[in-house]
RNA sequence: GGCGUCGUAGCUCAGUUGGUCAGAGCAUCCGGCUCAUAAUCGGAAGGUCAUCGGUUCGAACCCGAUCGACGCUACCA
């Protein structure tokens, strides 16, 4: 037990809230929750990046301000966490004081150590779109998106000293081993690093809605001291230095395999320079492709993750993110995988479990919860799916450890097969093996709590668990023998109705 | 081009340092049960572990080559 910190990336409020966006947030959820279990004291930060030129291009376009815009966008993010059940402890928006209090802090750091000087940026520039373009962006020495000649252009800009920091970095991956999971990212890392490290813009002259450099007012940061700083402004830094020793270093940096650049050479190397610890781990997720294609406007396959709550409920459709692809991996979000999954292991498993324990303990239990056998052959079943759940959720393997979890399931279905408690006499026989089944629940449930936190608190409370399932803790609470005989066991309404392919 | 990852049952994937490692889930087929959300349980079938060669007493696992898929190779976040 200790401290837990836990990040998702901010997300840039140019787009809604999509199925990418959800995919990486309920990951970092569920780990939280899993981590709040195990007794940790847990921090879970998300939240939205809201400068830079796009916002300011988009606020033009709708007539209003910057501000104004991403007003408008960053409650959606907000909200659609809510929906989701996402039980984040903090919301930072890079708009806030706070942020900016610790962006200045942080490059005044660096700056003050030698390593952000004046330079030249000089790149091939487009000026409708405001941007600069690489060669291999270019199309037929044209912008991409405007079709006409780009110029070059040279541009005053502060800048990162990256390159002082390869060695270093090098040292620093070679010194901790599984830092980032999966670990054959970390090639990826060290791969990049070793090709030579360039420096980077710290702020542009050209850019208007951002946060002024704290030494020179006539530049704004640019995106990565601003975007990626958030992970430490948030806990404190710049503005609350007990709330910031106490969180940092961060344990998990939910993201996503394309900004492992930033998050893994940029970012740590910014900490160091500023005499800042770097993090302690990375989780580096694939992505949800969408029919086998990534998602993107262009292609029409953007997916809403809310109207999925809507139709399948929100442990649904956690439970499928989850569950369906092994985190690190591109995934494939199908409609029809989605209630696959939903019909086999939810409906058919886990609920139908449920209500079958609950119906038994009914006709032949008085409707009270009947105390497990100590030697019930579930005991050591139970064990083995307690000691992998935790093991997987320790390496960041969502679907591993709820696979894990649903062995015990399977075998206490198995369990109630080989009894047939429905067809012996009301006794002791009955009682244990009805016992044992809601015995082998309520350790399912805390299991599964991380994953769908709304219907494990139901199934708690309907096989008669008085306590609060968030109190309980892994170490202690998923032992063997612990159901409280003697409480009122509730059948309900099925958790998870069967669905059909519409 | 360079670096890296991967190619195991119809599908999605497990397979720690080479010797019950040929497995799981879903799907399929057969049978049982009827407490349960036509759910569940048992059983069966199904793979020359991409290909070729090598190392070894022994390789899915090590080495080399080949074929194929994918990722990274820097200022959009």
């Amino acid at each position: 037990m200790g401290t837990y910190y836990i990040t998702t990336p901010i997300y840039y409020v140019n787009a809604r809230p999509h199925l990418g966006h959800a995919y990486s947030t309920i990951v970092a959820d569920a780990l939280a929750r899993w981590h709040r279990l195990l007794g940790d004291d847990v921090h879970f930060l998300t939240g939205t990046d809201e400068h830079g030129l796009k916002i300011q291009q988009a606020a033009d376009a709708a007539g209003t301000t910057p501000q104004e815009f991403t007003d408008s966008i960053a409650p959606l993010f907000q909200e659609a966490w809510q929906r989701l059940n996402i039980s984040n402890d903090d919301f930072i928006r890079t708009t806030e004081p706070r942020h900016r209090a610790g962006v200045e802090k942080l490059l005044h750091a660096c700056f003050d150590a030698g390593d952000i000087e004046l330079d030249k940026y000089s790149g091939l520039y487009c000026v409708p779109c405001e941007a600069y373009f690489t060669e291999d962006e270019l199309d037929n020495g044209n912008c991409p998106v405007h079709k006409r000649p780009v110029e070059h252009v040279e541009e005053e800009n502060y800048f990162f000293r990256l390159s002082r920091f390869e060695q270093r970095l090098i040292d620093f991956y070679s010194s901790h081993p599984g830092a980032v999971v999966p670990d054959h990212r970390v090639n990826e890392v060290l791969g990049f690093i070793k090709q030579g490290l360039q420096d980077f813009s710290v702020s542009r002259k050209t850019l208007t809605w951002g946060i002024p450099l704290p030494f020179d007012k006539s530049h704004v940061a640019y995106v990565w001291f601003d975007a990626l700083a958030n992970y430490i402004t948030a806990i404190g830094y710049g503005s609350d230095d007990e709330m910031f020793n106490k969180w940092w270093p961060v344990n998990h940096h939910i993201i996503g395999k394309d900004i492992i650049r930033f998050h893994n050479v940029y970012w740590p190397a910014m900490l160091m320079s500023a005499g800042i610890e770097p993090p302690k781990g990375w989780a580096v997720g694939g992505w949800l492709l969408v029919g086998g294609e990534k998602m993107s406007k262009t292609s029409g396959n953007v997916v809403n993750p809310l109207e999925l709550v809507d139709e399948i409920g929100v442990d649904g459709f956690r439970y499928y993110v989850l569950s369906d692809t092994g985190y690190g991996n591109d995934g494939d979000f199908t409609y029809e995988g989605l209630i696959s999954r939903y019909n086999s292991d939810l409906a058919n498993n886990l609920g139908n479990l449920a209500a079958r324990v609950a119906t038994v303990v009914g006709k032949k239990c008085e409707g009270l919860g009947t105390a497990p056998s100590p030697d019930s052959p579930l005991a050591p079943i139970a064990a083995q799916s307690v000691k992998e759940t935790i093991e997987h959720w320790e390496v960041v393997q969502p679907s591993r450890a709820l696979e894990a979890t649903w062995q015990l399931i399977r075998a206490t279905n198995a369990h109630l097969e080989n009894n047939e408690p429905w067809k012996v006499e009301t006794g002791p026989l009955v009682d244990s093996v009805m016992g044992d089944a809601l015995e082998a629940l309520r350790i399912v449930t805390i299991l599964a709590f991380p994953a769908i936190p709304d219907t494990a608190r139901e199934i708690w409370r309907r096989i008669g668990m008085t306590t609060n399932i968030e109190e309980c803790r892994i170490a202690t609470d998923t032992s063997w023998g612990q159901y409280i005989a003697g409480h009122p066991v509730e059948k309900g309404d099925p958790l998870f109705p069967r669905r059909t392919l519409a």
